[in-house]
DNA sequence: CCGATCGCCGAAAACGTTTTCAGAAACGTA
DNA sequence: TACGTTTCTGAAAACGTTTTCGGCGATCGG
């Protein structure tokens, strides 16, 4: 009687409570809540429903405490309102089911000492891993090698190649783009892009340039046209453009805000787009192609993709199975009213 | 020797080495690092520089065992995508120190069935406490009042007088919106916002027209003009605008999105921005009012204070002192170049 | 010089699990 | 019936802390 008075006191319910209920010991409870093979049954059945009676739910800093894993891993990022974090961050916390693994989040601001200070918070916590996810598509230093736990790096590849770092395909980018445009009867086609300090404008221009040369054109406006990654910019480089290049009928842009600095300029000459020119942007950022005039063809980064194979890549190292390099993942077409067949 | 050659092993080191290379028990170890007074100041700085020596990093999971404690939060959005959510977070993560408490991130899509799993999840790892963050500005359904851990809700207020809410100030904003504008001279104002189904498009309007009428002045077009949260909707109802008010000298738009479309139109009919027509927008989405042409004057919704008064708030009721009701945030103008006096 | 007080320290219990290992019970076989 | 095997269960140790409480030596007041 003060048996099962005392246990219906307001206390957090334990896995002795349960093993009472059920009339066995906490550790055969134990084991026939964790499908341990070694328990009846019928033994196993009373547990469980002793288990769910109770609404038991077990002590994780118990069971971390004695298995050494915390079921936690850590997404330690640099850029938080920064665009590309975010769907790669969902994609990476929706691979780790919730009810198997939660993700502790840290955003250092691109700042290293900083990022330093979550990463010690981190290891205190003793997540089981850890995802770093870079501001911009560039190398950035390496945490080190002599972690205690397995680290994947997504969108800015980690400057150690013993390392596992994930990035979207940009040269494969730039060539799709082009190939659009080809496919769509383009032949004069130019490209304006963002600052050259990106290893990523480089890229997509590599991607179109190559894809260029196999069709033997060559570059409207005669050169790559890099700046900086903003309307305005977008805006600039297309009046210098249709001065020096009047006849162009395409242009790859190398983002989203380019495209739309590009779309403007020619609205306000009265230039048809797709008819007369079309224009592909990069980066699929929905609140800017979306709502363009006309709704931006563009190429997505397929980031959320990349956030999960982040995830997986991750448990696979977590169980042991490391990997590690650079691992290129594809990037795709989407097509918007901005680019069409030449009639 | 032995005993030396054990704790040097790999293992991770533990308070009983730091006690043992300190001469001194595991308790006295313990009261030293946590600055218990009953410990000689002498006998405490043995014992902390043996715990740097060993790079001592205390187990987090003992300690929660024991104390009743995670040290971590919950943070529950519904949309993290949106632009809203993420600012929050920002500021939430930053108001807790990440040596102090780490947050967990969840997202739930809007989700209800996957915010009731993420829920269980959470109190599973019990959290220490719990930040809801919605998607839209409107009342959302309370999580329950029989949570074992504290809830603050931020940018969605809870339906439950009984929780404690943050909201931005739509009133106060619409006002200061309108205010400004006045300031600038005009008189002749229009209002275009977004979905009539959003309460914070009502506050807005609200606060705009209590401002009007503290002038005497009523807004110009007759009435607001409700519609949608777009660009498209921003340049089609300029263009009505224009047609039925042609001499407008301001325009107050319910959001960014809706302030491009404005601003697009009203570059197009040659309008010129701010001299004819002064433009203010909403939400200060970067992206969208810096790269305006020109930079749009507009309302800030101050979402990462926001983020950090609910951390703020949230860690009161941790220690014990909790709040209720709705606590509305002020927001504040940001002034770019769509608007300035009339010369 | 003696008893009370005070400051400091350590032994041990506790937190809630998992896991090992030994023993009990049931069963089949000779 | 005796004995080896198999199946199941439970006692106890372990994980690494925090905290209580008793004890010991020193200091102090008389």
């Amino acid at each position: 009687m003060e048996e099962s008075f005392g246990a219906a006191a307001n206390r957090t319910v334990t896995l002795r409570d349960v093993a009472r209920l059920a009339g066995v010991s906490v550790a055969t409870a134990s084991k026939a809540l964790n499908g341990q093979p070694q328990v009846r049954a019928e033994t196993r059945a009373r547990v469980v429903r002793a288990a769910e009676q109770l609404a038991f739910s077990p002590n994780t800093f118990a069971q971390s405490l004695i298995t050494q894993r915390s079921g936690t891993v850590g997404l330690l990022t640099s850029d938080l309102e920064g665009r590309f974090s975010i769907p790669i961050l969902m994609g990476a916390e929706d691979a780790f089911g919730s009810d198997q693994t939660s993700v502790f989040l840290c955003d250092a601001r691109g700042d290293t000492i900083r990022e330093k200070h979550h990463l010690r918070a981190l290891l205190t916590r003793r997540v089981d891993g850890l995802i770093v996810v870079g501001a911009r598509p560039d190398t950035r230093a390496s945490l080190g090698r002599d972690l205690p736990v397995p680290v994947v790096y997504a969108y800015a590849p980690s400057d150690d190649p013993a390392d596992l770092s994930l990035v979207t395909d940009n040269v494969g980018g730039g060539r799709l783009a082009v190939d659009h445009l080809i496919r769509c009867g383009r032949r004069r086609i130019a490209h304006i892009t963002g600052d050259p300090g990106y290893g990523a404008a480089h890229d997509r221009a590599k991607g179109a340039l190559d894809r260029l040369a196999e069709e033997g054109l060559e570059l409207a406006g005669g050169e790559v046209w890099f700046g900086m990654w903003s309307e305005a910019w977008g805006r600039g480089a297309a009046r210098m453009l249709l001065e020096r290049c009047p006849d162009v009928d395409a242009v790859f842009a190398g983002s989203d805000e380019i495209a739309r600095g590009v779309l403007d300029v020619l609205h306000e000459e009265r230039i048809a787009v797709p008819s007369q020119v079309a224009v592909i942007g990069f980066d699929n950022w929905n609140i800017l192609a979306a709502n363009a005039r006309p709704p931006l063809t563009t190429i997505d980064l397929n980031l959320e993709q990349l956030g999960r194979t982040a995830a997986q890549r991750l448990s696979a190292a977590m169980e042991g199975k490391p990997a590690s390099g650079t691992e290129t993942l594809p990037v795709r077409l989407i097509t918007r009213e901005s680019t069409a067949p030449l009639s």
